[in-house]
DNA sequence: ATAATATCTCTACAATTGTAGAGTTGCTGT
DNA sequence: ACAGCAACTCTACAATTGTAGAGATATTAT
């Protein structure tokens, strides 16, 4: 689940994020879409994009001279290892602490604080999904 | 508050908790630390630490012939401004998100999910300190 | 005084990330 | 058949991060 691929970079996130959004596309196609966060230039988007690929991100497969290239994980699994990167590094593994953090950092909306206390109201302590020994 | 200090690198971590451990500490002892997790050469704890000073994380003041290096700012102040990197990068600002996807991770084990609802129901719904219209 | 020890300083080098120019190739319209 | 254009490939270079050796210096025990 989840491999050991080298966590994302930032601007790699930015490119990522746009991949995802298409599902699928041109090195072109994205640049274009980056255009207004990164004025990136064809070939940094190319290089970015084969770097990805060379991590296991992407992949690419020719379309007759052209590469189209296509998200090779998911955004969840990505976003999944990158919060556990951050509480290895930052929690020692745990994650309570780190949702601890987060609300505590007050940067919550009401809203915000009641929706996820029906969230957690609804979560279903775990079906016991364990193999039994 | 939240300076724009570089956000902290991976190892740089590492090194940054050995110090918020100790509060103060010489180069050496900060390698003693660390010697388990960590294998590093006295010249690179000391190199990561200037370059931590230079980053504004540690300051340093000699003391006879030895520098003795204490953070400069909060663990927790570090830690807000590493999660807001990643609620940056990764959901757009909003913190909210964030947290949905960590519960929903399901690496929560149930005590935590429990004392986070209690968290949160204790949470102070903003004590309106709006100025009223 | 001297040798040993601890600490510092300087310099360096590899990997990764950020960014891109220059030149090559191949289709496309005229 | 050729100019244009789009996409590609190759190469490169700066900054940051990871890591450390070598040599200078100061402190101390003998």
């Amino acid at each position: 689940m989840s491999k050991d691929i080298p966590v994302l970079a930032k601007s790699e996130w930015a490119l990522m994020e746009a991949l995802w959004a298409r599902e699928q596309a041109t090195a072109s196609a994205l640049q274009a879409d980056l255009r207004d966060t990164q004025a990136w230039a064809y070939s940094t988007v190319k290089t970015m994009l084969d770097r990805l690929v060379e991590k296991g991100y992407v992949k690419s497969r020719r379309i007759g001279n052209v590469y189209e290239y296509s998200p090779k994980v998911r955004r969840g699994a990505v976003v999944a290892r990158t919060i556990d990167d951050l509480a290895d590094r930052v929690f020692a593994g745990s994650l309570s602490p780190l949702i601890h953090r987060l609300v505590e950092s007050r940067r919550l909306k009401d809203d915000e604080i009641r929706e996820l206390r029906k969230m957690l109201d609804d979560y279903p302590l775990k079906p016991e999904k364990d193999a039994h020994p």
